[in-house]
DNA sequence: TATACATTACTGGTCTGGCCAGTAATCCGA
DNA sequence: TCGGATTACTGGCCAGACCAGTAATGTATA
């Protein structure tokens, strides 16, 4: 006879499981409306200190959106990355986790992000990977003539996420998709709070255009349908992408993960 | 000029991020305690309905532990993944990611771990691999003698969970061994709800004989430093684990990532 | 009739104050 | 010196209240 740990659950942590069960189990999606706060008091019988505290917890972790005045109650809302990005953010910062992993976990996850996509055959995700192939070279074009680099580096990151972001979406896995995003966001969470790595002008022009060529043939592959292919690029294209903003250490970490 | 989105925060979440951001800054570390209710509310200048509000999102993330009486204050907790497998969880069970999403998100982690650990140097992480997988063939040697089949079930489960485990700790990244975990346990958790799985006496020694055969020359693989054989051998392993237990269309889309 | 606006009846956000069970350090007696 | 009662807290939970904000309702205007 095995018997369960017992585990003490405070009341609002009753009230967090059940209403996540709701969600887990179809009665609740995203959308619908959970009662207010004084009718869930009545059903959990509780008080509202406890209930809010409830709600607190699931507004926290992105579960539910509350609005004061409206007299519809919470919104149960969709699943979002960024639910697994805030956990991801804290384990980089602590304990020891370094940035260096975070890249390294980057181009493992998209290295088999780009190898899915190519075994894929889903046209209409292959067509936005080459559309947002496209709008890289687009800016690219349009750097070189450019005079204020700063919005054009800022629009750089955002273009190269996306297109990143098109390849997982074109992996058919939600998971690699959303693991992928939150560590993407991390990274440019880091990067954005150690600023003042603006680069130069002509270096970024020379970055950009390098980003966009490997972005170009990166796609050339996953159209062709050559998995290994695609994986191998991937990973050398992100490789060559840090290739001098790492130490020589760091960089040792990634060599395995690419060919 | 550039402007910041206006981001409207309560209360509860200005005391969340000052701690966190305390944690992220190595002002708080795990094992510190923090004030009590008492005093936070009077350092934040708040009401102690709202910092019991931030306390409990705190300990529903696991962030920190909190026990009544206790005169020292909550205490500030290490990183788990289980902070991870909240979300990952929500997320499979929500928006249609599908068990054989999970399988194939494991699959690939899974591969990429084994590769990084063959290439990695810790010799005392191979050293555990080493032994888990003796665990594993001490097992199958006992299950041939042994009458009750449930509790060598059980232990299988967990000798196998604790095989890929040592392996994701050998390939020195936290956030491989975190998510790999997460997953692990979800899938667990998930096979734990749809139970009555149970596997008959003879179909389960057969099985255990496989892994702990598969386990074995996996473990060489990573020994010997063979670094893309080792994921080759990790993925086919587990592809074989699961052949049986998918439908074709769900094999399908495992394949890609096998070889 | 359709539209703009004030009204209203709620909502969630926050606070004050209180009681209770539980914990750990302290004190005290053996 | 050591073990058990005491004590002074702790967090868990509750009751009741006020306020700002929202959306639906009603109302007056075009």
């Amino acid at each position: 006879m095995r018997f369960e740990p017992v585990k003490k659950m405070n009341s609002y942590e009753i009230i967090v499981d059940q209403i996540e069960a709701g969600i887990r189990e179809g009665r609740l999606h995203p959308g619908d409306r959970l009662p207010g706060e004084r009718k869930l008091m009545e059903t959990f019988s509780v008080s509202r200190p406890t209930v809010r505290e409830a709600m607190r917890v699931l507004h926290a972790t992105g579960v539910v959106n509350t609005r004061a005045g409206d007299p519809r109650g919470a919104e149960v809302l969709p699943f979002t990355p960024q639910a697994l990005e805030r956990p991801l953010v804290r384990m980089t910062h602590q304990q020891g986790t370094t940035r260096s992993e975070l890249i390294q976990f980057r181009l493992l996850l998209e290295g088999q992000a780009s190898l899915l996509a190519a075994a894929a055959d889903d046209d209409e995700a292959k067509r936005q990977i080459t559309a947002r192939a496209a709008d890289l070279t687009d800016l690219a074009h349009r750097a070189a003539t450019a005079e204020t680099t700063a919005d054009i580096a800022e629009e750089f990151g955002e273009l190269l996420s996306k297109f990143h972001s098109a390849i997982r979406a074109a992996s058919g896995n939600q998971l690699l998709q959303a693991t992928g995003q939150a560590v993407d966001e991390a990274l440019t969470t880091i990067a954005r709070q150690r600023l003042g790595e603006e680069t130069e002008a002509p270096a970024l022009e020379a970055r950009l255009r390098c980003s966009a060529e490997d972005a170009t043939t990166l796609t050339e592959r996953i159209q062709a349908g050559d998995a290994a292919g695609a994986r191998r690029t991937a990973t050398e294209n992100i490789y060559r992408f840090y290739k001098d903003r790492l130490t020589d250490l760091e960089l040792q970490a990634l060599s395995p993960l690419v060919g």
